[in-house]
DNA sequence: AATTTCACG
DNA sequence: ACGTACGTGAAATTA
């Protein structure tokens, strides 16, 4: 992947980054219209600070690690309805941060005899034993369709006629997580295909599959998520914008229906405490002194630390041996296909369009036979002629 | 070098 | 009473 590296239509970038900047030139405009003479650099977290909450007389949300009020997005979002000025200090920092990052950033990585740009993949940066990329960081580029975000994606292009393939695990951390827990009702809902969020919401609100709605959708996915991430009553609160205890009784209820889940989890970390360690599937290690710590603050932090290690990293070891049989495949069959990029839970993978179905097949079938559990993995591709059109 | 913010899974 | 969701990397500002 690193060798080969991946073609980025620079000219389309210089393209965006014209739109883009005169977006940003204008709501520069629009916040000193409304600022007066006072001069101010936007991309201090200081000086908007100092707009906001002493200029400007907002009230502050929260303070930052060294007690200054935070001017983040979210303390910004609640900000929005007192004033205009949030909001365009949200559409500049989103502007900004795209043009910074992205569209200005990349083409300097394109290299000179290849006109690749060569990421490099760590496989020792990760404590969970994913992989990470740097210079340039190409698995966090935009995804979002609804800005400009997206654009850069499309910068990305397969070349000489061929077309990209993404191939993406379906909720895999998910799928895990049944498999290692044995939850029935969760590998039952995997085992009958049934969508996942749907579900979990179902079930929370004892509602039948077929009558949930978007919104009870998309509670479900949030609370499938934040599981996986040792999810507390306040933090589901913050997130979902309900109470305290409503949060309480959701997660309550998630246990309740999904009772092997918490079993499990108890189990991780009595296993923890005992080796001072947890283990992944396959035997990755991740110290975690912590789970040792009187402060319960600490402790907590650890428990969840030890739980997710579990769930990524188990994810991230199958996607690896699901890395190395594509390969090899690839190189029997299909050698003018490979494999460019790496995204966590994804592939993207270049072919001639001739093979393109067939690679696909091929992709699929062997990432979802990398285990043969009694839950099953899915694997969903997408091909076209760049990365904003493989991206769903 | 530390801090803040924000892009991704 | 207290503090609060996992894993990363990069850019800009400030100390």
């Amino acid at each position: 992947m690193e060798k080969l590296g991946i073609y980025l239509d620079v000219d389309l970038l210089h393209e965006l980054d014209k739109t883009v900047t005169a977006n940003i030139l204008k709501i520069e405009k629009e916040i000193a219209a409304v600022v007066g003479k006072e001069t101010i650099n936007l991309n201090s977290p200081s000086q908007v600070e100092n707009l906001l909450f002493y200029t400007l007389q907002l009230p502050p949300q929260r303070k930052s690690k060294t007690g200054k009020f935070s001017t983040d997005y979210e303390v910004l979002k609640a900000l929005a309805g007192l004033h205009p000025i949030p909001a365009l200090i949200i559409t500049y920092r989103e502007l900004a941060k795209l043009k910074n990052t992205y569209i200005d950033a990349l083409p300097h990585y394109v290299n000179k005899k290849t006109h690749h740009i060569h990421t490099t993949f760590s496989q020792t940066a990760a404590a969970t034993g994913r992989l990470a990329s740097s210079n340039p960081n190409l698995q966090n580029i935009p995804a979002d369709a609804s800005g400009y975000g997206i654009e850069v994606r499309a910068a990305f292009k397969a070349e000489h006629g061929d077309l990209f393939i993404s191939a993406d695990y379906s909720q895999i951390e998910l799928r895990v997580l049944a498999y290692l827990s044995q939850d029935v009702n969760l590998m039952n809902a995997f085992l009958q295909g049934h969508d996942i969020h749907s579900e979990t919401s179902a079930r929370l609100f004892d509602v039948a599959l077929a009558d949930i709605t978007n919104d009870q959708r998309q509670l479900g996915k949030r609370i499938n998520f934040s599981i996986l991430y040792g999810l507390t009553p306040y933090g589901l609160s913050k997130d979902l914008g309900i109470s305290f205890k409503d949060a309480k009784r959701y997660i309550d209820r998630y246990f309740e229906q999904y009772p092997q889940v918490s079993e499990w989890m108890k189990s991780i970390i009595e296993k923890t405490k005992q080796l001072g360690y947890v283990e992944t599937l396959w035997g990755r290690k991740r110290y975690i002194p912590t789970i040792y710590e009187k402060n319960r603050t600490l402790y907590e932090e650890a428990c969840r630390i030890a739980i997710n290690t579990v769930a990524q990293g188990t994810a991230a070891e199958i996607m690896k041996l699901g890395m190395l049989a594509v390969h090899k495949k690839l190189a029997i069959d299909y050698s003018q296909a490979s494999i460019l990029l790496q995204i966590h839970d994804e592939l993207i993978i270049s072919a001639p369009q001739e093979i393109v179905g067939e690679v696909e097949k091929l992709v699929k079938n062997t990432l979802e036979s990398v285990v043969e559990w009694n839950v099953p993995l899915v694997v969903m591709t997408h091909s076209g002629a760049d990365w904003k059109e493989i991206t769903k």
